[in-house]
DNA sequence: GCAAGGTC
């Protein structure tokens, strides 16, 4: 009988691994002379299709093999007009690094009929995909190419994955092929002529300075740092007035001998107002109203959810809040953790578990840690709830998770503080929502409204195990009738004003960038590090004021709860909902504080006065539409890109036409520095 | 000497 010779190749060798151990079970490892992170992995598997009994060899790539650059004749800065650039032929190769995976990927493919790709199944990996493909015909033309589509590496998943091999998806590959072009052109275009044009200004004052560099992720990056600057700088306190009441009342309900009456403080609904008249006219009526009048007695169930499945974004986010490590920080240690086994794939947009992977059993792995074993053990014996579903799913990668148990002592100091956090919070989203009972008291006193909450916490539930949040008990509100009329012990027209923003926290940042889609799950820590080594910003301790609001985050709670405290949302500087306890949990948060020339660089393309502007994220926000119609096969790679060079051409004339501009700024802050930081 | 995206 003549067996079927399959080649698999997936995108990074923890895949080939996992996937030959769930077809092959046993399998033999070959070694690939020149590169010491992708074995070959051979087996036999009968394929529950056409393809029946085969000899299959797996074997993987370490992501994009391939590079693209411009041809030797245009590298040179100083003989070479950057304009050229946007039209400059595009040639890509193996890159040299990656020669001995491409050169195991030809021999095999020669061997072999069939190529089976096991990339991501995202729009990289369909590219990845398209390289690989690309290098196997080079060496065997006559191969078929299959894909394989996988969400997770659950058993049941992969064998019905490979099963029911499907095709390469060529939009997603053009998709890919037209973001990589104009990175590059534009990239490579804008970055010469800005070194090339302010080198000498800034290096008279700044030797150390190499290149001004431009790039669509890291521009962006550096508007919201400046943006956030001038927010600071140009801020004006503005002064505003409330209105608070409180009440002192015995409970009737618990009356005990030595029961001291409880002071109940009343919020007015308004929150404040910049208008003293109005407040005073209020208060005085208020005041001439004499009684206050309950018209809203309740008491309910409430509840503080669990969190969502845990994303590479939030926890980049919660490295920054809880761990005092910045988002690269975090990344290069979950990078190391998720190398030894210990936990699943680090870098994922995807927040619900498939119902493939059984959390349960993953939950039992957890019951041996001293620390975190009894409550696990608790899911285990009937408290497991199937976490939440986010509306988030890459297809690519589940959320990041613990799959084996690890003793602490065995790990880094760094790596135990991830470790611990990535299995607390898989254990948080395995158990139920914290609840507890929510008073509500409100009063009409002189037409004007006023509410008191309390909040008694009775099951904290994944609480218990996720010591990151804090919902704890309020003040305990007396019995009040509705319809019940008092004198206030005390009523006050208060004063304050606005309190200045802070700079922007690197939780801040990272959230910005998601939401306008500025970089990848996988590469938004380096887009922040690159404007930090180029000089565009600086980074240091936030103040208390940023601690705080990097503490503080909608969507964690429910509904039912929001505002608790009565803070959020108020003034035009509160930022409330953060504890206490919660601040003096985020020590290690960092902010960032443009340098004069980060400014400069985003100031001066603001004074362009163009409708295009480099600095803000829309252009990236559009190429991304624009990456999905190609998906979508409602527009061609070639459209795309044509389009978007006539845009870049024409803020690249503006940059030279206007270079006096640029120029300008860049004097103003540099050669006259002028630094206010507003600290 | 340029970008952003994979990956170790």
């Amino acid at each position: 009988m003549v067996v079927r010779r399959i080649l698999c190749v997936a995108e990074k060798n923890s895949i080939s691994k996992a996937v030959a151990g769930h077809l092959g079970g046993q399998y033999q490892t070959g070694n690939i002379r020149g590169t010491q992170y992708v074995k070959n992995y051979s087996f036999d598997y009968t394929f529950n299709n056409s393809w029946g009994p085969s000899s299959v060899v797996f074997t993987a790539v370490s992501g994009h093999i391939m590079q693209q650059e411009f041809p030797s004749r245009f590298k040179n800065w100083n003989n070479t007009d950057p304009w050229d650039l946007f039209e400059a032929p595009i040639e890509k190769s193996i890159d040299e690094k990656n020669q001995p995976i491409a050169n195991n990927i030809k021999q095999h493919a020669q061997r072999c009929s069939i190529l089976y790709i096991w990339t991501d199944c995202d729009r990289e990996g369909e590219n990845i995909g398209a390289e690989i493909r690309q290098i196997a015909l080079s060496a065997n033309p006559r191969i078929e190419i299959k894909r394989a589509h996988f969400s997770n590496i659950e058993r049941t998943h992969i064998i019905q994955a490979a099963n029911n091999p499907l095709l390469l998806d060529d939009n997603q590959v053009n998709a890919i092929e037209s973001r990589m072009e104009l990175d590059l052109r534009t990239g490579a275009a804008f970055t010469r002529v800005l070194t090339l044009s302010l080198q000498d200004m800034i290096k008279a004052v700044d030797p150390e300075l190499g290149i001004i560099s431009y790039g669509s992720c890291q521009f962006p990056t550096l508007g919201f740092v400046v943006n956030q600057y001038l927010r600071v700088k140009n801020f004006v306190p503005e002064p505003f007035w409330s209105i608070k009441i409180t009440h002192k009342k015995e409970d009737e309900k618990n009356k005990k001998p030595d029961q001291r009456p409880i002071t109940v403080n009343f919020n007015w609904v308004r929150g404040h107002l910049f208008d003293r008249m109005a407040v005073v006219l209020l208060f005085e009526r208020c005041l001439n109203a004499k009684f206050a009048k309950v018209i809203k007695m309740e008491r309910k169930p409430t509840s503080k959810w669990r969190p969502l499945p845990l994303t590479t974004v939030e926890l980049q986010k919660n490295g920054s809040r809880f761990l005092q490590m910045n988002s690269s920080r975090v990344m290069a240690v979950a990078e190391g953790l998720y190398q030894k086994g210990w936990i699943s794939y680090p870098r994922t947009e995807t927040d619900q578990f498939d119902r493939e992977i059984n959390c349960q059993a993953l939950c039992q792995k957890q019951t041996q840690s001293r620390e975190w074993g009894p409550h696990a053990q608790g899911l285990v014996n009937g408290n497991f709830r199937q976490p939440r579903r986010g509306t988030h799913n890459d297809k690519a990668h589940p959320p990041i998770h613990p799959v084996n148990y690890v003793e602490k002592s065995t790990l880094s100091h760094e790596e135990q503080k991830v470790y611990e956090f990535v299995v607390r919070r898989f254990l948080a989203c395995c158990s139920d929502d914290a609840k507890g009972e929510k008073t509500t008291v409100a009063i009409d006193y002189g037409a004007e409204i006023f509410n008191a909450t309390g909040l008694i916490v009775l099951h904290r539930n994944y609480l218990e195990v996720y010591p990151y949040e804090k919902w704890e008990d309020s003040q305990q509100l007396p019995e009040y009738q509705v319809g019940e009329t008092f004198i206030p012990t005390e009523a006050k027209m208060t004063e304050g004003k606005t309190s200045p923003p802070h700079y922007i926290t690197e939780p801040e940042l990272i959230t910005l960038m998601d939401k306008n889609g500025i970089g990848t799950d996988a590469t938004m820590a380096e887009h922040i590090s690159k404007i930090k080594e180029r000089n565009y910003v600086e980074s240091r301790p936030a103040t208390a004021a940023g601690r705080l609001a990097a503490a503080s985050d909608e969507g964690d709670t429910a509904p039912a709860t929001r505002g608790r405290g009565g803070a959020r949302g108020r003034g035009r500087g509160g930022r409330g909902g953060a504890t206490a306890s919660a601040r003096g949990a985020t020590r290690g948060v960092e902010e960032f504080v443009p340098t004069t020339l980060g400014i400069a660089l985003i100031e001066g393309y603001e004074n362009l006065n163009f409708s295009t502007s480099l600095s803000k994220p829309f252009l990236r926000k559009e190429m991304e539409l624009q990456m999905k119609a190609i998906c979508d096969g409602q527009r061609t790679r070639n459209d795309v890109v044509q389009e978007n060079i006539e845009r870049y051409r024409a803020v690249y004339m503006r940059t030279k036409d206007q270079m006096s501009v640029l120029k300008a700024a860049v004097n103003k802050y540099i050669v006259e520095p002028e630094r206010s930081n507003g600290s």
